[in-house]
Parts: structure tokens; sequence; C-alpha cells
DNA sequence: CTGAAAGCGCTAACAG
DNA sequence: CTGTTAGCGCTTTCAG
């Protein structure tokens, strides 16, 4: 049933190989033949077949980019990047989800290294540092995403979170609040770690404020939610007026819940939030969430970029490592609190301070 | 550098074949000979080629996901559905986007046809039946997803369109609402087709009740963003009461601007907003927006199950068609309008009928 | 400019 | 239980 370049030659009268040259290198073949081959290749419906030139080429045409979680508008604009900058390569781009699972992360690895990709471009859980050498060794170039490698030995783009994360906390701060709330997690993924550490500088410099954290399960709307109960609690208590979420999505989810039920939280007279990834859902959220922007697109399209170099270059040339600067933008989430609402509980607020 | 089966068999002092059989059929090679072997392999590294392996057997182990637009929740959730059911199965998933581009679509079909995977999942734009079939004559079986098609040629996975968008309309006739505006594009997608075709049927059976339409260049946040001017202005004008988007994106980004700027439209109060797909951020919005919601995960696991019954069955056996039927969730944005409120736009709203 | 032939790495008979 | 061998479909020298 499927035809080969073998049908096609006998059919057009030529040999294998003038069908391939046909195929990859027209212009080294007669104009007549080329016609009478490709005329054959139509009434035959012959489609190449890309395991076998793969098996041949050594490698294949397709680029893999391991997002950690497809649902996060962040990631699917990053793969929008690579996708548009990679096929102006040539290259096609395979799309896998490890949803913040190791495991996944690693079956995906596995499965690219098996198909020879001709690149991977990963946004890491962990460390997984030997699968990742490993890749390279086999010829596989490695570009993360979003993440710079703990020890310098792949090629990265990312975004500062360090000061993605102080942007944000010195914004609370600068508005007047005092009893940050940093929530996310697991703790595991860097950017999550790094945000709270860029956050925990800005709060470390203003005496009297302090900074919580509340761990959640995973960077997504339904822990958002989860986590939004537990800041609610908080700021009832009066141990919380501001809320720093690790992406927006935990931000949307922890602003619908507060927002609802009989005993709701106003945001941001009784608590301030900020966000992290600026999606296009954080300004059309119930209250717009102020949030950190990355520059998604052009993060996927650097990697790309990075990738092919390496290729060319070969493996052990210096290694580059990109690195953007985040951007706060700011929405009513986080507006300073109207005097009379911020009166009320100012009192509290100075208390710890001895004041 | 890459390292072989050959390589491995010399190194454990077996031949190739007993290599092979050691990686397909353990159970068939004696407990030591697996241990030396596999031992080797660690040593070694050795991964095997998929290409080479793919090559034999004439086919990949990987479907393909074709989505209109991956930004979009409700694809990444189809998406999720889609993959969880494969991999029970030991299939990966390749996942592209077509972004409602038919060009891109045909692209990515080209793609997964040399690279001959297991099957194809498709949510189809218009309705490219020549390069479906093809694939299909090449053995390569192939699922609608989201859309049945127009000749009942293929098996596919669908939601109900027609009752969707009549549920919607109906919903909004139900709570008062006689002016509708329908926002929706391209044409060219069969979805949106059929919600507004759902949507004339229960209009056309409420006297005095209208449905004008505006087409929008495709189905995101943006897109809506620019119809939401445009809706402004009807509803300003005392020309529409409702709005009927055509997915959740659209009706997200025309809440965005009709909420906003100094000439502010109050939804539910102005007019009443349902969008379509449920996807999670609409609970989450402004207004949180009624939807039309779609059994997303069920949709990817059924189109699975339809392609590997379309493997094992042979391709001329009956084409089987599931569809499902759409659920209404209400939410605020569509709230009858307060008595007081109403009131004003009241005579209005009955001059057409002459009352 | 075209043909013949040698594999790429793997699996599946088929012998032993 | 294990070894040998023949390709899967393609590209690429190397001769003509």
């Amino acid at each position: 049933m499927p035809v080969s370049v073998k049908e096609v030659a006998e059919r057009a009268g030529v040999s294998v190989g003038t069908v391939s040259n046909v195929l990859n290198r027209p212009e080294s073949v007669k104009p007549a033949t080329v016609e009478r081959v490709n005329q054959v290749i139509d009434e035959l419906g012959y489609v190449p077949n890309a395991a076998a030139r793969q098996l041949r080429a050594g490698q294949s045409t397709s680029i893999a980019l391991v997002v950690l979680d497809v649902a996060n508008p962040f990631f699917t604009d990053v793969a929008r990047g690579v996708e548009s900058r990679a096929s102006e390569s040539g290259f096609s781009v395979l799309l896998a989800n490890s949803d913040e699972s190791v495991e996944r992360e690693s079956i995906y690895l596995d499965l690219f290294e098996r198909q020879r990709v001709a690149g991977v471009l990963v946004s890491p859980i962990g460390d997984d540092l030997p699968h990742l050498l490993r890749l390279r060794s086999r010829g596989i170039p490695v570009v993360l995403v979003d993440r710079v490698s703990a020890d310098d030995r792949f090629p990265s783009v990312s975004v500062d979170d360090v000061a993605g994360g102080r942007l944000a906390a010195q914004h609370l701060l600068d508005t007047g609040r005092r009893k940050l709330l940093f929530v996310g997690g697991p703790q595991k993924i860097r950017q999550v770690e790094d945000r709270l550490r860029g956050a925990r500088k800005a709060v470390d410099q203003v005496p009297g404020a302090i900074l919580e954290v509340v761990h959640t399960a995973a960077l997504t709307l339904a822990e958002g939610r989860v986590a939004g109960e537990v800041a609610r609690a908080r700021v009832r208590a009066g141990q919380c007026d501001a809320v720093f979420a690790a992406n927006d999505l935990l931000a949307i989810g922890m602003q619908q819940s507060m927002l609802g039920g009989p005993d709701a939280i106003r945001i941001p007279a009784d608590v301030a939030l900020v966000g992290y990834d600026d999606i296009s859902f954080a300004a059309a959220a119930v209250v717009p969430v102020t949030s950190v922007r990355q520059p998604s697109g052009l993060i996927g399209a650097t990697a790309v970029d990075l990738l092919l170099a390496e290729k060319d270059l070969g493996v052990d040339d210096r290694r580059q490592h990109i690195e953007f600067q985040p951007e706060l933008v700011v929405r009513e989430s986080s507006a300073a609190r109207p005097e009379s609402t911020r009166h009320g509980t100012a009192t509290a607020q100075l208390t710890p301070d001895g004041t």
C-alpha cells in the first residue's frame, strides 16, 4: 500500500538515486527528468518516510519542548515563540507536558532521546543533570528555558526571577503593606524558590516588615483556590495585608476564593495581590491583577536561537546564558488602600513593631 | 559515539538478535543472559533508536493531536485527556497547533504523514477531506475532534454545538433579553457556525426577539476586546441587551473592554453575557461568565478510544460518531436585570413587537 | 547527469 | 534458548 522511492523510480524509468536527487538536490538533475519524476510522485501519492530518512541522517528534524504545564498560558506563549522561530529554520516542534512531575519529565526526555530529536528545550523541574548530560553526550543539544542551570553546564534563557520577586515585594512595601504572604510551590521548582528569595531580600530591608510562606502543591488555579482559604484566615486574623503569588494562575485562583463566600475579603482594601507572568487573564480578572511580566514569546524564540547556535558551533563552545529582566505591571489588585479603609488595620499593622 | 545493538551484543558476547530479544521479549531469554545484557546496556548507556525501530515496524508509537489553538484552555484540557488515555496504551502524544490557519494545519498533517504516526486526532478548520482521506489510505487512522465530518467518513467525537448555541440563547431569552448579539468567527470554523445556528433556532421561536451577528477574525481574547467595542456601541444605542460569544476567550475579552473606559457598560445590568467552553477562567472573570460547558477531558480520552478501535477493527468498519451534550453553567454575567434597571429599557424592548 | 550498491539500527523469521 | 540473516526506505558515494 505505501509507495516507496523504488516504485516511483520504476514507474518513472529512473533509478532510486535519481528520485532521491529530485527530492533533495533537484538542481543537479536534468529538468526533464525532474518533471517526469515529480509527475509520478503525484500520481502515486508518494510521501517520503521520515523514519527512513532520519535513520540515514542520524537525526530528526524536530526539536522538543518540554514545559512544566501546558495549561499555563505563560508556557503556551513560550511555545508559540519557539514554534515560530523553529519553523523559520525548518524545524517542527514537539510539545510535551511534564506537568511538574519529575517522572513524566524523565519519560519524555527518554522518548526524545530515542527519537534522536535535533535538540531539546526544557523547563526542568529539578536538576536532572545526569539525564540532560546524557542527551548531550549523544549529540542532542539541550537548552534550559526559563531557568539557569545550577552549574553552568547548559546554555539557558531565563528571566531574573530573584529580581522579579524583589520587584513584586518592593511594590507591596512601597504601597504601605508590611505583612506579606508568599504563596507558591512545590519548592523544587527553581522559579518558585528564586521569586521567594527576591521577595525576602526586599522585605529584609524594611524594618517591621514580615514575610510568611504558604506552600502549594502546584502552580495552578485549583491550588490557588485552596491557598485562598488559607490567606483568608490570615487576613481576617490581621496577620496579612499583602499576597505575592508565585504565578498568575495561583493569584487568580486565590482571588476567586477570597472574594467569594459570606466572609469575603476585599482586594485591594483588605489585602493586596500580586501575581507573576502577566498572562492575558491577569488583566481580565475580577480585580485586575498586578503582575510581573516576562517576555514569554521572546524567551521561546531566543531558546531556539541558542539551540541552533549550539548545533553549529559544537557542544564545547562557550555556553551562553541569556537573562531577561522582568517588568512590573501595576493594576488594581495592589492599589494603595484608601485612607479610611487603611486606618482600620493600621494599628494592628504597627503593633509588632512596638509602635 | 552513539552505541547500537551491535556494540552491546559484542560486549556482552551475544548476538544482536539476542539483544533485541532482551529488549522486546525478555521472557524468551535465559535470565542470566538477560541480566548480563542489561548490565552492558547500562554500562554503555545504550538507548534504542526509535527511527530504526519504526522503519521496521512501519509505524511509530506516537499519535498526533492537531488543535485550533493551544492558547485556548479548552484545547489544553482536551490535550490532557488525550495524553492520559494515550499513555495508558503506550502511545505518546505529539501536540501541534494549527492556530486556525488552514495552511498550518496542512503543514502539520503532511509532517505527520511523513512521520507515519500511529494516528491523527484533528480538530479541523475547514474540510480538508482530500488530505485526511490520504492519511487514511496510507493506513493512518484519523479521528475528528470536537467536530463531525460533513460527510460521515471519519469517526468523530464532538459536542452538540447546535444544542449548545440554543441553550445559551434560550437562557438569555428566558431571562428577558430580546436583542441578542452573536459574536464569533471566522465563519469557516464549524463550531462557530453551529453555535450560531442553534442560537438562531431559539431566537426564531420568540416573537420580537432579534439576533445580530458580529464576525471576529479569531476566537481569542484580543479579538474579544475588539468586539467589545462594537458591542459597547450597540448596547449604548439600545440595540443590544445580550451577547452570546462563540467561546469564553471572546467573552472574557469583550467583558474586559466593555467594563473599561469612561463609558463603561454594566454586566449584567446593561447587557447579559454568555460564553462557551466553561474554561476555568470563566468563573474567575471580573463578572463571572455564564458559559456552555463541554466535557473537554472526556472528549480527548474518547477520541483516543475511537482511534484505537479503528486501528484494531480496520478502516472499513462502521464509523462511530460520539456526541456529548453540552451543559449550561449560569453565573452572574447573565443574571436577570434588577427591575429598576430593567425598566428603563423595557419599553424599547417591547416596541418592535408592537406591544 | 544517472545508475548501482552499501549501509543507517533494528526486528523477525528461521535455523540450529 | 541463541545466532544468522534479510530487509524496512532512504541517502550517498562512486562509477559510468
